[in-house]
DNA sequence: TGTACATCAGTGAACGCGCGTTCACTGATGTAC
DNA sequence: TGTACATCAGTGAACGCGCGTTCACTGATGTAC
């Protein structure tokens, strides 16, 4: 005999106060944008995936963008876990490979959070803290690696893996890759090969960096 | 005392019939993206700055994508002419240098017409055989170039040179950089700068390419 | 333990908007004879 | 050089849709006394 702290009322009826709206908006939003895609993201499909009239959200999120922030926010969080995951590697090298095949691996698992972070809503993270904050967390993991495989280059390495993953993402998810005249291998390994280039040039005697040495072949 | 092929008319009268209507919607819709974005690029929006009814149109495209796959095909056409004039340096090093850096370059110029080049049309475009026929065409650049600096692993260096200058493009016009907690160089300069890390690992003694090697540094 | 009352978190109807697309139409053009 | 007629390329009204947002409301909760 379960005894609750209000008075008894039947188990399946719904209850008139959600009690955790918020969180479930997050929730269904998040399901919504791997299910449907960023195009069926709007406040109204939000609200009513998660059993509720489309003026509720109105209580907790200030409107469409503040929520689309706040599943932005989270989504950053998840990928910062990948990413401070694949850095708990011992060697400094692996660890930036790891990072960067994370970065690619969550786009490609879910493109449509991937697709929102990186949207129109990041030009504007000023106005949204939360969002500032977890996108500088996220960075700051990559940071950390590369300064610590190349502590004298750390920033100009870490913005070049980033581009890097950044731009391996999007083209294997857009379906830039697909038809190509050459073979194109599986993204994650892809996304190996491309950071080794990346390593043994930082490591390399140093071409001048930012501008030219001559040409080594041709 | 000039003579037209018709007979004369009052000169300055709007014609009934524009005469080349698809070119005109192609150009305002070009310029509409440049000053207002891609938000604001609509069938009716495109319509009424050509100065014809908002179902003219659909008499030179079979609809709103159509149009807008045109316009992308005409933006990679565009790109193809910067980055084969960068291609025509005489050394190959330089030759891939520059094409990044184009390459980049034309997305901070252009950012709306970069976007919606690499948006969601690009994963259909074998439904419009123009975008997918310029789309390769400029493919072909880079990987032409790359070749002709490492003929062995050609198809990989412009992979990664392709990766790595559309993630600087992209996280560059979407405004991920704002902020950092590190100096960020300009994003043509970054361009060459990186490009640089990726030639010297593709040049030097081959670290088992797809597989690590031993960690250099920590 | 009650009771009055402020506050919170829902509801559902309504507003106005701009969109893509369709339709019957009409003016202009070009061509066959 | 005319004329009939098919075809082309416009017009403008209308349709239906889903959207974000606002509003007055009401049910539920919590708190002061």
């Amino acid at each position: 005999m379960m005894r609750t702290a209000t008075r008894n009322r039947p188990p399946a009826a719904k209850p008139y106060h959600h009690g955790k709206l918020r969180e479930s908006l997050l929730d269904v939003a998040d399901r919504l944008l791997s299910k449907r895609g960023a195009e069926s993201l709007t406040l109204r499909a939000v609200a009513k995936s998660a059993g509720v009239s489309h003026a509720a959200p109105y209580h907790h999120f200030r409107g469409l963008d503040d929520l689309l922030a706040a599943v932005a926010e989270r989504a950053f969080a998840s990928l910062a876990g990948d990413m401070q995951q694949a850095a708990a590697l011992p060697q400094a090298r692996e660890r930036l490979l790891a990072i960067c095949a994370a970065y690619v691996d969550f786009a490609r698992r879910k493109p449509a959070q991937f697709r929102l972070m990186f949207g129109p809503l990041l030009a504007r993270k000023r106005q949204f803290p939360g969002l500032l904050a977890a996108a500088d967390r996220t960075f700051q993991i990559l940071l950390s690696a590369a300064s610590a495989y190349d502590p004298a280059q750390g920033p100009l390495l870490a913005l070049s893996g980033w581009s890097l993953a950044h731009g391996l993402a999007n083209l294997n998810i857009d379906g830039a890759f697909d038809g190509l005249p050459i073979p194109v291998p599986d993204p994650s390994l892809l996304a190996r090969q491309m950071s080794n280039y990346l390593l043994a040039g930082a490591a390399a005697p140093s071409p001048a960096p930012g501008f030219t040495g001559g040409a080594k072949h041709s």
